[in-house]
DNA sequence: AATGAATGAGGTTTCATTCAT
DNA sequence: CATGAATGAAACCTCATTCAT
């Protein structure tokens, strides 16, 4: 009896906790990280600025709890597939499908994508930061494998990993200035190719 | 006369100018875009926080012209670049140097460099944003007319414009992680070798 | 048989009552009167905020009868002793063993005796704070006996039983300091000592 | 000419600062230390609450420069009489009637005054409070002084110290209760005539 | 042209109190 | 009677901008 109770006051208590966070990311998505105030989460939420407070701690909490839970399951999907038998390549090109169809699902959660990543770069803070770097990382585990198994050239794993990573995001800028969004395919493939094979048509450029 | 002291007010006007745009980069450089306040850029510069309304309307004139003015030479050697009678490849190669070379003596800069990126995505202000855009759109001219030449391989040249853009975005970021800068030549040459080959050894991957 | 049921009603309400005064208390010696939220209250009797509300109307009428509940026992006390048939000596003397060995046993409280005693100064709720100005007005009393029955000097009795009290709050301030209060009889022996002869070893001074 | 007009400008940086402590002393004095805000603060300054800020860093800062500011004068005062050649007793006299005329023609401080004393009771901040505390010792070194050229008695030199000042602020509170304060110099008389003789006629009571 | 105190709108946060369950 | 999420008034503080000197 008592059980159930504090089992539905929990559920609740993450109803509302969803709903504000919704409110924030579609804010993001309109207008930006820069103008999300807390006024306007309440407002967008339907709920009073106090209660806010109920549910997080701060602004700060807010927003890194937004980005937390709602990049989760694409990092989850992302692990799944670094983690599995794939062939380092075939990894690759999993990553590539799996972050465009998870960004053309969650068009707003794109911006915190960009916002994560302008404070990677940030001297200070590049510690916190762990997301980003540890998907560099992460990435650059895999092309290593491929270099050890002879199928990628000899290179500086970690920055072809940074390479790879924004090229991605780029493409996923540039899918969601479409409306709708391009054949996911065909970007796939295209961002793959360049990766895997150049632009160039003869190979003795160099 | 009259004119002599016009223009010698001209100068100083413009030495004043400069000595507030230059507070400005150097705040970003420490702290970010996100934290300048008005209070710290007359700090910084040496100057009371009215004088700088005499020099600039706003605050967002401010930033605005500290990113024309300190970009100008970096896009008017991409525009010699660009307009010169190089290959398209020697083209690309030569942006890729003339880019991570100018970061290497603006680091400051490079901060506003993502700003203007993030801008860029959004949908309201797109409009504004000519800089990025008109990059792009340069860029896809070159990749095409080495499309038309036989140089490259067919492909949607905007797309691969911004992967290319931002590819080189990632590496110069990584560079300036490092203090000093790892050597020029040795990034760039990796850069182009990835975007013109790809990564892969062999090229019968699809 | 519906008697009854009041009755053990009437308990479990005087029971949750105590137990929300306690928590208040606990606090109070711990962080002081200002600090205290409904939050920390509620949490600290292990109860529910709104439940705060059933058995008080406000903060502010729960404080308040914090202080008429749990004073009223050294009310009584001091009562009986000011009613009983000491002489005003022996009164004063028994007052100051009471006081003191009262805040021993209660130390949580001290806090409230200050609040009180500020408050007592303010001209607009003058009115209102009769605990304290009805102590004052008691021990004038008993000076006035005094006086009239030749033990004490002619003086102004209100005024003095101010000081009198007010040194009894400051020596009962500095034990409280000490952990744990060094000896009571000690302490009292001091303060009557000053009180009834003063500090002066010659009395021939003025 | 440049040391002139930073000369004025310091002038009128004071005269704001000054303006503000008043206004905070005014409302002190109206309604007490709880209801102070910023809001009404700036009100009764007759300024906005921005201002506030360029002149205090914050809330606690600005009460605590009234309390530092404010109290200067008598903390001199009394300094002055405590280093120079009187005796203990003459010493204490003339703290007396200092403080009583002090708080005469400062009533608003009075308030600060208790609350001072209120945190110097608590056991967290009791470090921090250096003034009360510090006052407490001063005293209990001219008792001292008294103890040892046979003036007064042998007793607790820091918890009588306590007692006496506690003791003159009581009465100062009820001297400020009258309006007018009555003669000074009857309240003083009173007090050390307790202080140095006490209360009782016959000297044979312990 | 330069100053910097002053402004005031707007931001984050707190907390006594209410009310549907 | 008990709960605790929700409310909303108000508190503290920030900062781009103005303006008298």
């Amino acid at each position: 009896m008592s059980k159930l109770k504090t089992e539905r006051k929990r559920l609740f208590e993450q109803i509302t906790r969803k709903a504000i966070q919704e409110a924030v990311v579609n804010l993001v998505t309109r207008t930006g990280t820069r103008k999300v105030t807390m006024d306007q989460v309440a407002a967008e939420a339907g709920l009073s600025k106090g209660c806010l407070y109920i549910h997080f701690r701060s602004k700060k909490e807010l927003l890194e709890s937004v980005k937390t839970d709602r990049f989760k399951p694409l990092g989850d999907q992302l692990q799944e597939i670094l983690n599995g038998s794939l062939t380092p390549n075939q990894k690759i090109e999993s990553i590539v499908y799996r972050l465009f169809s998870y960004f053309d699902e969650n068009r707003g959660l794109f911006r915190f994508l960009l916002e994560e990543r302008e404070i990677a770069q940030s001297q200070v803070i590049r510690q916190k930061n762990s997301r980003y770097r540890n998907f560099v990382e992460r990435i650059a585990n895999v092309l290593d494998d491929g270099i050890a198994s002879g199928l990628f050239r000899h290179m500086d794993s970690k920055k072809v990993a940074s390479i790879f990573i924004e090229a991605m995001i780029a493409m996923t800028a540039r899918r969601l200035l479409e409306e709708p969004p391009g054949p996911l395919d065909e970007d796939a493939r295209l961002l793959i190719q360049v990766l895997f094979r150049g632009i160039a048509l003869m190979h003795d450029l160099q």
